[in-house]
RNA sequence: GGGUCGAUAGCUCAGUCGGUAGAGCUGCGGGCUUUUAACCCGUUGGUCAAGGGUUCGAGUCCCUUUCGACCCA
């Protein structure tokens, strides 16, 4: 074949080097079209069966040592009995008249040992193959001079050509382009396509968790007419057909609670919601948040479950991923060994001591005779560094002694939450920040000991809150009455509220058990364990800007 | 929204004081019959993000824009 005309269908200039690499390619599929063969197969060759590269591997485990070197003589008494196999090439070397093709599947790898003694005529073939191709090949296990456990090709046969090269071996680091093309980033990166095998060992785990103490799993609607459950402000959408506007769910909270009423007493859904709000390394618009709910349980009961249910999620991640996860842990700042419950107000009280701050700057911060500077200077001295600036100016916005409350604990105590819990070793503590404001948690029942207060936590880990959780409010009076001031601060201006929702009330009004409801960020968990810095690095595809298209017409 | 850094070959990156655009890997050609980031020889590949300015001359200096990363709000 000569080689002087490159196949030029669509591209009316010479081209780049990529195009130049990707002409190699194509004309490589056009040499197999032309004996017949498809470059783009939908089948594999009859015979025996395909084998997942990591069970071909394990019929030779017994011919391996301690180091993991296979010895030549032991995989030669293995039954001799030919394995067919299929995958990726990642990885191919020619050395002399022998080569060697590195196959991958989602089990793992395996090597090809190939020469002409074995493949006869076909050994030309190896000649058209390129990295990122997908093969079939079968043949008896070997084990190479360097003890390599390979399969010495007896037959080989193109399944998908692959017109686009991977990235080399130098590796593709390039964030943008990796989140666009995850599909290239998880063939060249290991360590993310393993982020995203323990995400969904997470995501089992969860459900295995839940699934063996009796609850039970929906999926509520994602499109709401009214905007609830959650403070933030929603992306809206339009039906045609009824003419009418709909949020995007901000959070499933309610739905799942109409669930309780209608018997459903422990129920949960694995719920991807959105928000309308900037982007950032731990925000993305639209992300996975697990709620549930349990009749008859306190919060005091879903702390316990926590504790139990993070310890759960991590055991089952290294057990899916053992070798990552080691890794992962040895990084790790935190423990879940033990965890802190901190009432909000001794919290504030106790950071107020370690700043060297007076107990009444809570009620005083925001009026104007507040001495802001020298409580700067004390708690400078102390080496608190707080944020007296927007500390302030929240606590000025605050209409309630409730929100003054929550507003101080935001600026005084969440910020130091990893320096003040730790363990002897250094690892910070998980910390249930409980018992928070009424005011600040319009869908939390009171407590009955101090109708301030509400029986809430949330969990920080490493000074991240990764769950929220509290006892339900199920009195449909004071439900509407907390609907109602959210709809009033709406009217004053605020953004992030609720609408008025009167067939919540109504469900109410039926009567819900006693519950308590938890949520919990998966993106965030996910980050958690697997040591992430970016909540995109926890989500296949997470939200980019359009592709800057060049020259589209 | 603010700050810092960045954009050079398909990938990873150099590019000095403003003076002909570089390397490794990939690709292509050749050698090598058990390689492990193989090795050896040869070789292709660039609108230096886009636009404007200064200059005899700009990847390099200045301005604007776009995109991104990180930090802060």
């Amino acid at each position: 074949m000569s080689g002087d005309e490159k196949q030029t269908k669509g591209g009316p200039e010479l081209g780049t080097a990529e195009e130049a690499l990707i002409g190699a390619r194509r004309a490589k599929a056009v040499k197999a079209r032309a004996r017949g063969e498809n470059p783009f197969a939908n089948d594999v060759t009859a015979g025996a069966p395909l084998v997942d590269l990591a069970i071909a591997r394990a019929v030779f485990d017994a011919a391996r040592d301690a180091a993991g070197r296979y010895d030549a003589e032991k995989v030669d008494a293995v039954a001799a009995a030919e394995q067919r196999v299929a995958g990726r090439v990642l990885f191919l070397r020619s050395f002399g008249g022998v080569t060697f093709v590195r196959l991958r599947d989602r089990t793992g790898e395996l090597q090809l040992y190939c020469d002409e003694a074995s493949l006869g005529v076909d050994y030309a073939r190896l000649e058209e193959l390129d990295l990122g191709d997908f093969i079939e090949a079968s043949g008896p296990g070997m084990a190479t001079q360097k003890g390599e456990l390979s399969i010495r090709a007896r037959t080989l046969r193109l399944l998908t050509k692959a017109l686009r090269p991977l990235p080399t071996k130098t590796s593709f680091k390039d964030v943008e382009a990796r989140y666009r093309m995850r599909y290239v980033d998880l063939v060249a990166n290991p360590g993310v396509a393993a982020v995203f095998r323990a995400r969904s060992a997470m995501l089992a785990a969860v459900r295995e968790f839940l699934d063996t103490r009796g609850f039970l799993e929906v999926e509520t609607p994602t499109m709401h007419s009214l905007i609830g459950g959650a403070a933030a402000k929603p992306f809206v959408t339009h039906h045609n057909a009824l003419d009418m506007n709909l949020f995007l769910r901000i959070a499933p909270e309610l739905y799942l609670k109409r669930l309780v009423v209608g018997g459903f007493e422990r129920v949960y859904e694995v719920a991807r919601c959105y928000r309308n709000e900037g982007v950032s390394t731990r925000h993305n618009p639209e992300f996975t948040m697990l709620e549930y709910y349990q009749a008859y349980a306190t919060y005091d009961v879903l702390m316990d479950q926590t504790e139990a249910l993070l310890r759960h999620v991590d055991e089952r991640v290294a057990r899916a991923l053992p070798k990552e996860h080691a890794a992962w842990l040895a990084l790790r700042r935190f423990t879940l060994d033990r965890f802190v419950r901190l009432p909000m107000k001794e919290g504030i009280l106790a950071a107020l001591d370690r700043a060297k701050l007076p107990h009444d700057l809570v009620e005083r911060v925001g009026t104007p005779d507040a001495p802001i500077k020298e409580w700067a200077k004390a708690a400078k001295g102390a080496g608190r560094d707080i944020d007296w600036t927007n500390f302030n100016a929240g606590a000025k916005k605050c209409d309630s002694p409730g929100e003054r409350v929550f507003c101080a604990y935001e600026y005084v105590v969440e910020p130091f939450l990893t320096k003040d819990y730790v363990t002897p070793e250094g690892k910070t503590l998980p910390v249930f920040v409980i018992d928070y404001p009424f005011e600040v948690s319009p869908l939390a029942r009171k407590k009955d000991a101090d109708p301030s207060l509400v029986d809430r936590f949330e969990l920080f880990i490493d000074g991240r809150e990764l769950c929220n959780a509290f006892s339900e409010l199920n009195d449909p009076d004071d439900q509407a009455d907390r609907f109602r001031a959210q709809v009033a601060k709406k009217a004053k201006g605020a953004e992030e509220t609720m609408d008025y929702d009167a067939d919540y009330v109504r469900a109410l009004e039926h009567g819900m058990p006693p519950a308590a409801g938890f949520g919990m960020g998966i993106d965030r968990l996910a980050m958690m364990l697997t040591g992430a810095a970016s909540i995109r690095d926890v989500i296949l595809f997470p939200l980019l800007r359009p592709e800057a298209s060049g020259g589209d017409s």
